[in-house]
DNA sequence: ATTATTTCTAAACGATTGTTTAGATTTAGT
DNA sequence: ACTAAATCTAAACAATCGTTTAGAAATAAT
């Protein structure tokens, strides 16, 4: 009984989301968003009620778009070699993008580890220490090592993901792989 | 002839440095400058001209902060065993500040990819570039391997520094060390 | 003590931030 | 065709941003 909508909202969240990914959400206005997106201050408004609410609709968004590799990793039966794999597949996702920026939810993470805002801090570290669980997890089926042993190997795949996200912004995809081929030659 | 400033600029922007390396330069107002550094606006602009001139002078102090580490390093004469000690340095750096932040000028880099910016942009560019060339230089000294295994070591280890930054912000430092002896064990 | 010069306080600046509102436009049901 | 409900445009909102300015307070030289 009433007008149609002209966009699809995952379409615009979509396009909000590789904003706030090359600007961090601070240096990312509703006047980027309103351009970016195709849409006005009152539509972004009565879809996604707040700047914030934009933001955090991206971070799903981004962990959705990640979910696939995530699926295949969990999937997968070969051990530390899908760890590696799984670093190639996030080095092709950034390069996909065209971006040389870092995963988004670590660059969030850093943004706002000083602000009291617990609900995006409380996402992006769930993310993070699900990724550690099956990281641990692929080495226990790909390794006859010990626990404690497998723990600092787990921790340092983890440090190297971050490592990777952080450097995927400042080296080329060349250098990152030759990277990932000597981060698993010493394991 | 005239009144005495009652604040010494090396000191205030010693205060902003660590204003700014807790929260970026977005997210760092004047008015939290004016409380962290104890003077008032007035003085801020007539001492730095500008947010940003306060900005760049914090750089400055961070580099110099960390100028005695890299004399130290410059000096050293074992090789990789003096890249493994500069990681070791580094952290001891971060945590003696209490922050849980990575490198401030990996985190500048992050924050200034897409701005327009060049001088800054320069400035934390050259300042990696410098790094990478110290590495490089260590392996020459501490190995006997040939040229381009080198090159790929030396991405290797500011890669790995690089992570070391942005994992230092959601691991514990006893992590972090795990993750330099893994580091070099592989080498 | 007066003057000149500088730093201080504190208020105001215009611009931009995120957000809201009023009214025109469009659609669907009666 | 008319009405009701939702979306659109576009202007305005208060708050905050970085920055500037006017005037009081303080110092050093004359």
């Amino acid at each position: 009984m009433a007008r149609k909508k002209e966009y699809r909202e995952e379409e615009v969240i979509d396009k909000a989301m590789r904003l706030f990914w090359r600007n961090g959400y601070e240096r990312t206005s509703m006047q980027m968003l309103e351009k970016e997106m195709g849409i006005n201050k009152f539509s972004i408004y009565s879809s996604f009620g707040s700047k914030r609410g934009v933001f955090l609709e991206s971070l799903n968004c981004y962990q959705s778009k990640v979910a696939a590799m995530f699926e295949k990793f969990k999937k997968a039966s070969n051990g530390v070699e899908d760890i590696k794999q799984f670093f190639y597949d996030s080095v092709a996702i950034c390069a996909e993008e065209g971006n040389e920026k870092g995963c988004l939810l670590t660059n969030t993470y850093n943004e706002f580890s000083e602000s009291d805002d617990p609900e995006i801090k409380t996402q992006v570290k769930s993310f993070m220490d699900n990724l550690k669980l099956l990281f641990l997890e692929k080495l226990r089926i790909g390794s006859n090592k010990e626990d404690s042993l497998l723990l600092k190997q787990a921790n340092f795949l983890v440090i190297a993901k971050h490592g990777l996200a952080a450097a995927s912004r400042v080296n080329s995809r060349e250098e990152i792989e030759d990277y990932i081929e000597m981060t698993f030659s010493s394991i």
